[in-house]
DNA sequence: CTGAAAGCGCTTACAG
DNA sequence: CTGAAAGCGCTTACAG
């Protein structure tokens, strides 16, 4: 930068100012600057603006470990997050903790390495949000908190439920289930399960059909126990979705073993799984897909923005999924 | 650190030297400094460390935008580089980047943020590579580039081929198809795809079987395509191997379409696939599983020791995948 | 519109 | 075994 200002025939402070415009230059001098700077093949070293001036410019994401594992959505969350950053001229550094233990998010915090953090799997009373809370300390969030306070984005749960309902609806299904992810991960207030439980309840009480909730761990044989015991019980049924993506395979399998069609006789849909995952499968499963780049990108603009102050008071935004039919629903039997 | 300094009764640069340890202190004044720190709930700041030692203790993962779109591998290696890094008391930083323009690469580098790069997704001749190189700038490879040099960690593809195609002759069979990647991956040179096709056909060479390599689009529709064509010309085939993912639904339609069984009168194996994906298939798959979060460390370790000199020069380690047998292979008809 | 200088919080020769 | 001091490469009041 000394060599820079030489060459610039100015000083140090300015070819500072010039290159964050924090304070007016006039043009000829600042093109000289940018001339120099670009025949020394100058790069601003970020450490040493990061100890002066108190941000680092370096973003955190919060990588949870979670029961179901880690998928395909949590990728494009990582991904775009990261992308958006680094247009903004921001890094992202990826850190894993537990949800549920916040004092490895207090170190990180507390080290003074990055300027804020990005926070998802947000749960009921979530510890992550009170300590950074408490602690004043930047964060956005993908999911939101009970009381809908904080900056952050999250999947329309509500609108999606609607959608994929009103959808087998018009195949004229009456007796439906809804799989949901598993019972300690509604007990835990996981955000996703709360809402599309009531999100489903509400609908099947005012559309007036049959509706069944089914709490299910994460995992082919589990989804497999699920929905033979719930058959039985509920031989009507004449559709399944699903926000369990691990237990649609026990489905189907089921499905096959009692030799009963798809879409023939059961429609099966997943919900907030992406178009993608529903490829792999054979049929083609009809999915409501999650927007997660998007919700990605968002958290960190919104991060960003409220650090640089320009945020417009909190921001709360909510994406719906997006309805992709494939091959594994059907009307009614 | 000054308020440490002075609590303990030493000078600034002795609390700095019983943290780094790079100079012996006496026992006493250690615990003095370490009670004091305790006491302020003092924490190293990064940045300055980072800006007075020319080491910030930071690392960059590459995550490239490639064809195949980004799967749970990937994800794997990223969350376990982050997990690894933290675990020597670095940060992981994500980095997206075009795989063939270095141009990114250069910047980042030349930032002096990050002390040094993890590569994945390893081309023949990789521009990346020759770029580091050149720079002499600190990296390690998940893969191998052509010449066996640097520091990496990759799949034992041979290895992998013969454990697979091994199990399947086991089985009987003795006409198999090996369904690759595209054929412009394999024209870009990139390792696995080039790795398993040398291996696929020496094995067949080796054991006097008919094997027929099949270069493959990443998608159900490009599967299904192949394997129809491929099948009226060579019926007499029983046994699919796959390292594309995405082409196996198509594989499992078309099967079902011509009525034929899996495994009955067709076995189909995944190869570098994660069990959990082969999970999501009816029939459950049969799988090479790769060893990703293994990958993702010891690429991230391998880093770290080079950087911090206690490298035996330019490790290479392999490592296999591993057979988990599924519901999709069997005796050949 | 521009400069001279203090300071961010550490590390590390230099000296004893 | 310990201290005093320079310096890492920037930002930002302070002054003009």
């Amino acid at each position: 930068m000394l060599d820079v200002a030489k060459k610039a025939n100015v000083s140090l402070s300015t070819v500072s100012y010039a290159i964050s415009g924090t304070r007016p230059i006039s043009e000829e001098t600042r093109k000289r600057i940018f001339k120099a700077m670009e025949e020394l093949n100058y790069r601003p070293h970020p450490l040493a603006r990061g100890l002066a001036s108190k941000h680092s410019r370096i973003l955190a994401i919060l990588f949870p470990a979670i029961e179901r594992g880690l998928g395909l959505t949590e990728l494009e969350f990582v991904a775009n997050a990261a992308e958006a950053a680094s247009k903004s001229g921001y890094h992202l550094v990826l850190w894993s903790a537990e949800t549920n233990d916040p004092e490895e998010l207090r170190q990180l915090t507390q080290q003074g390495l990055v300027d804020g953090v990005i926070l998802m799997e947000i749960h009921k009373n979530d510890r992550r949000v009170n300590l950074l809370r408490d602690l004043d300390f930047p964060f956005s969030m993908i999911g939101r908190y009970d009381d809908d306070s904080g900056e952050y984005v999250d999947i329309d749960f509500q609108q999606t439920i609607n959608e994929i309902m009103t959808y087998l609806l018009g195949l004229g299904h009456k007796d439906i289930a809804f799989f949901n992810q598993s019972q300690s991960s509604f007990e835990a207030g996981y955000g996703p399960v709360v809402r599309t439980k009531a999100a489903f309840e509400d609908f099947v009480r005012k559309s007036g059909i049959n509706g069944y909730t089914v709490f299910c761990r994460p995992s082919p044989q589990s989804g497999y126990e699920k929905i033979n015991t719930l058959m039985e019980k509920h031989p009507d049924i004449t559709a399944v979705v699903s926000m369990n993506e691990r237990a649609i395979p026990g489905i189907m399998r089921a499905a096959a073993e009692h030799g009963w069609k798809i879409p023939g006789d059961l429609s099966l849909a997943a919900i907030v799984s992406s178009v993608k995952m529903a490829e792999m499968m054979v049929p083609r499963l009809t999915t409501m897909d999650p927007p997660s780049a998007e919700l990605g990108r968002m958290a960190t603009e919104l991060l960003i923005k409220s650090l640089e102050g320009n945020c417009d008071e909190s921001p709360h935004i909510l994406i719906p999924c997006h309805l992709v039919v494939g091959e594994s629903t059907g009307p009614a039997a």
